[in-house]
DNA sequence: TGATCTATTGCAACAGTTCGCAATAAGCCT
DNA sequence: AGGCTTATTGCGAACTGTTGCAATAGATCA
């Protein structure tokens, strides 16, 4: 049995990957993956601290938080910003999207890769800019939302 | 001289349109006001607390962030969150516009008008969506750093 | 001017997040 | 297995932002 005991790919390498840095592999990091192995997609930090608090009451927040940047580094994770500004979490391997969120319904939506291209285009076209289409969450009207202000 | 002094505009017709709404004019909020006045463009909350207790030492912070809340309904600021998810304030009678950000080197910088709209319809014809092009600051690369990891 | 109504303030508590620091413990080497 | 190095943890303090509540003080009307 290897150190990360039975934790899926790519969670399943972690205990070697951070000791190849010279990092170590302790059992809060691993109270961290477990829960992000389960969590697939998408989970906020409050979330995980709940969780980890689940399996492991006397997780720490700061821990979690401490992981979720060692995690970031290794690329298994990737930070952004809901619509309120709070932090959220990309688990991979999922692929990269974007987040819209409507202000009027308050719903939230995943942009489609083919729409985020087209919209990444366009930035690159005014400004040379090359948007990190997944790192905030973008807030404005969805077409329904926005055809009813129209109309009222 | 009328009840909010020499405040330029549009704030010389606060207290007026509070009062007209049934709210009311305090010193507390033409501190604020003062405040706000000066910065014109862009101020974050931390900047906008901390100038505030420069002019009155007994600022009380949760009072500043309900006199935002009661200047948003107004229209008067628009609230945004920056790169980092931390909020901050268009202050009017700014024109729509949006933020960038380069994760490489760190600068900020505002999106032109043109270029904004060019963008807006980007996301139009994606999915519908009417972005709030200034409600959130972009992260991205700006062309120099897109360039200079392409390279290498 | 004074009474009255209630919006607003000040305060304290709390939630999410970061940071410094001393104690702990993972990983390496013998 | 034991010792050493230092990454990591746990904890407390600080910061940003929100909320509940009793006391204060604007605004209105007589």
């Amino acid at each position: 049995m290897n150190a990360t005991g039975s934790l899926p790919p790519p969670w399943d390498s972690v205990g070697e990957r951070l000791r190849a840095r010279g990092l170590r592999w302790t059992p809060q990091r691993r109270t961290v993956m477990e829960v992000l192995a389960e969590a697939d997609g998408h989970i906020t930090s409050a979330e995980l601290v709940e969780q980890c608090r689940a399996r492991d009451a006397s997780t720490i927040p700061s821990t979690v938080y401490r992981t979720l940047d060692v995690l970031e580094e290794l690329g298994l994770v990737r930070h952004g910003h809901g619509a309120n500004g709070g932090e959220e979490f990309h688990v991979r391997p999922t692929r990269e999207h974007g987040h819209l969120h409507c202000a009027g319904c308050g719903a939230t939506w995943e942009l489609a890769a083919s729409q985020a291209s087209a919209i990444e285009d366009a930035f690159r076209a005014a400004d040379g800019f090359e948007i990190d289409i997944g790192h905030v969450t973008l807030v404005g009207r969805c077409r329904t939302c926005a055809a009813a202000e129209t109309r009222g």
